[in-house]
DNA sequence: GTCAGTGCAAATTCTTTGCACGTGT
DNA sequence: ACACGTGCAAAGAATTTGCACTGAC
């Protein structure tokens, strides 16, 4: 999914296909929500010698080639998601800081009434809701 | 409005009303959702020798005191606003940058799902919703 | 063989910290 | 007078840029 495509969309580009590459988009697929730290220390599980600044240049282009997206949850960090079938929003959690996906359908009605009402376009894939998931509730109390 | 309030709510506390502090709410309260730099360039323009430093200081002091709080809109960028009775959610439109305000009632349908469906509390002064606002819409056709 | 891609180091930008001096109470 | 606040300079953290070398095609 935008995986096999990658050789095949760089190409069509006349860009090529490397291993920093490969692997970047490999830890945004397995990691889900992850910052360009992060992501880095990933792939540098995997394969020493990949530079964090070749980490954030190849997420900017895989951004432009539509295979990723990122949002601002928690402090400001930018956290990246692969782009595929399931579009999703999400739900951060300012107890624990976890981050769960909310499926589009939730917000369709919230999007129907601001498209309406202003005409304002909503972008479900950039939502980010802060607020205190159950667990972290409870143990407030 | 928690304008006034500021030499009462820094005495109850020990500590002390100042020109900065003052000149630093005032500009919050002025600019709405503006970042620590365009506020520091805001109280320069009245009083000059404010440095940026305290700007900072002052923004977590007011926050402490509950007299603002900020979001994370567009970039990453932290965005302070007034916080008083009206408590609102922010629709930032990627096109042109301008940031509108949200009446809570707007998102109350979502807020109860996300209670009921997952003990999810939501916060919703903090939430921000990424999309093209109705102008840059129809611009771009 | 070419030119896109990369690593490395340095430059920027944003934010925080340390410290001595100034000032509100 | 006391200790909170502030400015200034320097330290940090996160991200970007310049440049020469390497390697995909």
């Amino acid at each position: 999914m935008g995986f096999d495509d990658l050789a095949a969309v760089l190409r069509s580009r006349g860009l090529r296909l490397t291993a920093p590459r490969q692997l970047v988009l490999e830890s945004v697929y397995r990691l889900r929500h992850a910052t360009p730290d992060q992501i880095h220390a990933d792939v540098s599980e995997r394969a020493a010698g990949v530079n964090i600044t070749t980490v954030y240049r190849t997420l900017e282009l895989l951004e432009e080639l539509q295979l990723v997206t990122h949002a601002h949850l928690s402090h400001g960090a930018p956290t990246y998601h692969p782009l595929g079938e399931h579009q999703h929003a999400h739900l951060v959690c300012r107890g624990c800081g976890d981050v769960q996906e909310l499926p589009p359908p939730m917000l369709e009605g919230l999007a129907e009434d601001l498209r309406t009402t202003r005409g304002f376009r909503l972008d479900i894939g950039h939502v980010a809701l802060f607020g205190v998931c159950g667990s972290c509730g409870s143990k407030e109390e």
